[in-house]
DNA sequence: CTGAAAGCGCTTACAG
DNA sequence: CTGAAAGCGCTTACAG
């Protein structure tokens, strides 16, 4: 393969020319630059990007990274972000994304908490110059880690007071969505379609959206005076099996919600099912209402009410920020933060009632 | 930043100890290795990358790229690979693999001619110590520059024999699925369905799997004694507008076919689009079938009856042949060929009729 | 405007 | 078993 040191020698200049001729340095006269330009095509000379990163050039390299340590379990696929209808569509966006601008991206997934040091391990190596992260705890102390070792980072669906106040000197970035809002929004929504009896299927509380939804939950409740039965505040987890166990308890209990908010469409999805099988009719008996706007939420029957979430905004949003912490001088430090808000889909998984009891 | 000479001196042993340890060379007794190790854990040093690739070390990535520079138009999606019912799953399917066996993924997509030289970039730079490149022309001649420059890359659908031909001094995978036998198997369930005039709606020839089947569908009805009507042989050039022309303009001739085959499940499900509006009914009038097994394909109004395409398979068979490439010895070049059957998912989109014409 | 020299952070023969 | 030295392929002050 051939070197700078070759190139000079047959262009009859310096390595130190063939270099500002790379880089494209105003020092360089036209005819120079073109008697070694000449000699670089005509061997398609590529520098050795190990050797020019070594000595402090970008890597032009963004690392994409995604931590799905508790996989929503469901035997038919074999992989989890092969066919996960949020990480999936995410890491595309963010591959497409950084192409186009330019950027090469290198993608790595963690699915057990070992996985999670080999991330560490490419920030510690060098290999990119700055990462976007999703899907870890709202605070994961991974974060921390990361954020010593000095290189910019962006991470989506973080705890933003946690990371303020425990890194300092870093640059980095967070995105979240308006979940809170989201959730004050569709108890409120519930509420105005005559709904007093509400239940909340609850996520992993350690996940960003599931503590902001249910949030957003109680601040509605409270808002509108409306109690808190601790019999309607169930938890899924995420998971199929708790979702079931929890669904069941309700509907076998002796008072049913006349809604359940479910934290997110997967588990929506399972308890649609669980509804029909057990014949209680949707909207007419329970209505339901959930978040994410999964593809399949559009095709079940009624179609599923449900707040989008705007993956590909949040994969932009999410690169153009990182993009800004790179070109910012490393001396200083600077964070960022934004909100996307999510909107409401209405589709016709939620019945308009009439008030049953009086206020 | 902690660099192996500051390891050294914290363990008072020379750099080149503190390197054995870190390749874990057999030259080191117990102790040594014990108080360097001590060292780096205690400081949570990781070697920097670019300096070990430098002096020849694996680099622990492979490149992933696919090339989509023709895409199915769909307005609906503001990205390619992001929504692409093949890319997509292939590339993930592809991070997965490669993560858990202990690789870093470099992904790159190229939409334009222009960003194809990126790929040839990506090997030339020694970014990656080998590649998979899905998407191309089945004799595309970028292969050829990839493979001049020495690193071992593995390629999907694409001409084996031009490969060959044109390269020596190479190590190279080429993963094919048998779509001239899915061609054939598709004709010949048509004819066993009692279907004689059969319709072949082309994709774009310079494509591998387009090509093979439709060489499949002329090889079928040569032994069968078929005749090969002009006005059956469509070119849908896997264009949307282009298919709606093509399918419109058989339906308005005089005479229909009974059955079209569709290149791929696109093609087929706009085709079925169509002839619905067209008040023309699937399969009653006209049969219809397909390649590929897209998740839609399932869920049309008949199920679409289509050869599956293994994705899941290929990307698997891809990774462990570039694997297998590069624990061998660089110094000679190997070769490795292998071929995945697609087989028929029967759904609801052809119907069994009789004969109308005596043979 | 240009070249010689030093240096980036590793590894690897080589010598002992 | 271990260290001193050379070298990987670049870039960057420095000097002219």
């Amino acid at each position: 393969m051939i070197r700078s040191k070759d190139i000079a020698k047959i262009a009859g200049v310096s390595r130190s020319t063939v270099s500002r001729v790379i880089n494209n340095y105003p020092n360089v006269p036209p005819e120079t630059y073109k008697k070694v330009m000449d000699v670089i095509k005509k061997y398609n000379y590529k520098p050795n990007l190990s050797a020019r990163v070594l000595v402090g050039k970008k890597n032009n390299t963004i690392g994409i990274f995604v931590v799905s340590l508790t996989p929503f379990q469901n035997s038919i696929f074999k992989l989890n972000l092969f066919q996960n209808n949020y990480f999936g569509p995410f890491v595309d966006a963010l591959i497409d994304i950084s192409n186009s601008s330019g950027f090469y991206s290198l993608v790595n997934i963690a699915y057990k908490k070992e996985d999670v040091e080999r991330i560490i391990e490419i920030f510690a190596e060098m290999r990119i110059d700055g990462g976007i992260l999703i899907g870890m705890d709202r605070k994961d102390p991974m974060i921390l880690e990361i954020a010593r070792l000095g290189l910019p980072f962006v991470v989506v669906h973080y705890d933003e007071n946690y990371l303020l106040n425990n890194v300092e000197n870093a640059s980095f970035g967070i995105i979240n969505t308006l979940d809170y809002e989201a959730g004050v929004e569709a108890t409120e929504y519930l509420i105005s379609m005559g709904h007093r009896n509400i239940a909340f299927l609850n996520g992993r509380l350690t996940n960003y959206s599931a503590f902001e939804r249910f949030r957003g939950y109680l601040q509605a409740m409270k808002n509108h005076n409306l109690p808190l039965k601790k019999e309607f505040i169930l938890h899924g987890k995420y998971l199929r099996h708790l979702t079931e166990i929890e669904i069941k308890k309700v509907v076998e209990s002796k008072e049913l919600p006349s809604a359940i908010i479910c934290c997110n469409d997967d588990m929506a999805l399972i308890t649609m099912n669980l509804l029909r099988e057990l014949k209680i009719r949707i909207p007419e008996d329970i209505s339901i209402i959930s978040f994410d706007n999964v593809p399949l939420s559009e095709y079940t029957q009624p179609g599923l009410t449900t707040f989008n979430m705007p993956i590909y905004e949040i994969a932009e949003k999410s690169f153009t920020t990182l993009q800004k912490l790179l070109t910012l001088k490393k001396s200083s430090s600077h964070t960022f933060f934004y909100e996307l808000p999510m909107t409401l889909v209405e589709r016709g998984s939620v019945l308009k009632i009439k008030y049953t009891e009086k206020f």
